[in-house]
DNA sequence: CTGAGTGCAAACGCTTTGCAGACAG
DNA sequence: CTGTCTGCAAAGCGTTTGCACTCAG
């Protein structure tokens, strides 16, 4: 994720912001825990390390990253879940999250399994399904199998 | 949704609780205003005839009439809305909800439509889609047209 | 230098909880 | 009577905000 890194001055600079190293710490924390994150886990774990970062630095830090498109933001049951906005190349644009009930765990779905049933929900409703942020909830296979043993 | 008013009574008494007029007045006020309904809104409601009637007595009314099956709670980006548990006949198991996110509205589906998205979820990922408590963002049909134009 | 970004602390909105008193059964 | 339920008030949680200071540019 260095290369991310290099790119993200630039990036910010022609948008007028600035590259702290309180960024560069929460993006590359972000990066290293890998997959869903929640603040709570970001902070401690930043905390670990630089115990001067505040709580609200790291909101902010999100918030502004979101903005970016470097990270994305779910809401799960009341709280935030951030993760690295994937490599476009792998899951880019259709973006959808299996949580499981029992165990937590995230998963992704590709998007053309959701895309017959959003042409459905368009054909009857007319409701035009966003193509991202779709969150369903059920048992991994892991818990599934688990409860049927 | 008198006569369940009716049934009341004798359901709670099974469970050994209580039909206070506060439960009557929360559920009653629910089936009023009908479809889905913040604890804000409902208590605004109730707050108008009944002002003695706590915050926190509506959420632990509404939590123990979801107990019972009689209310379900949906959450929508960080807070709860609760709707009466419609009539098991008409639809009964399969519940889900579009949400526009430009008025709010808040429609529902059958189920059939994602039976078959849930059918690829099983296969493809081994996840055992819940029935219940899908909610999928987008555009309603109204705001569509209206970015549309 | 200058304004974007930070830390601190306090406030926020929604929800939950502890407790003494009230009331349905 | 008795145990459930209520109202009150206070705390909890995750998140946001106002402010003066700091530091990247």
């Amino acid at each position: 994720m260095s290369h991310t890194t290099l790119n993200l001055a630039a990036t910010l600079h022609q948008s007028g912001h600035k590259l702290t190293p309180q960024r560069q710490i929460i993006l590359d924390t972000l990066c290293e825990m890998g997959g869903h994150v929640t603040v709570a886990e970001l902070y401690e774990q930043i905390g670990g390390r630089f115990p001067a970062i505040d709580r609200s630095t790291v909101y902010r830090a999100l918030d502004f990253f979101g903005d970016l498109g470097l990270v994305r933001a779910t809401d799960v049951g009341g709280t935030a879940v951030y993760e690295i906005a994937g490599t476009p190349e792998a899951d880019g644009h259709a973006h959808h999250h299996l949580i499981c009930r029992d165990c937590g765990v995230i998963d992704h779905v590709a998007g053309d399994a959701f895309n017959e049933f959003a042409g459905r929900l368009r054909d009857e409703f007319g409701f035009a399904a966003a193509v991202d942020g779709l969150t369903v909830y059920g048992l991994c296979r892991e818990c599934n199998e688990a409860d049927t043993a």
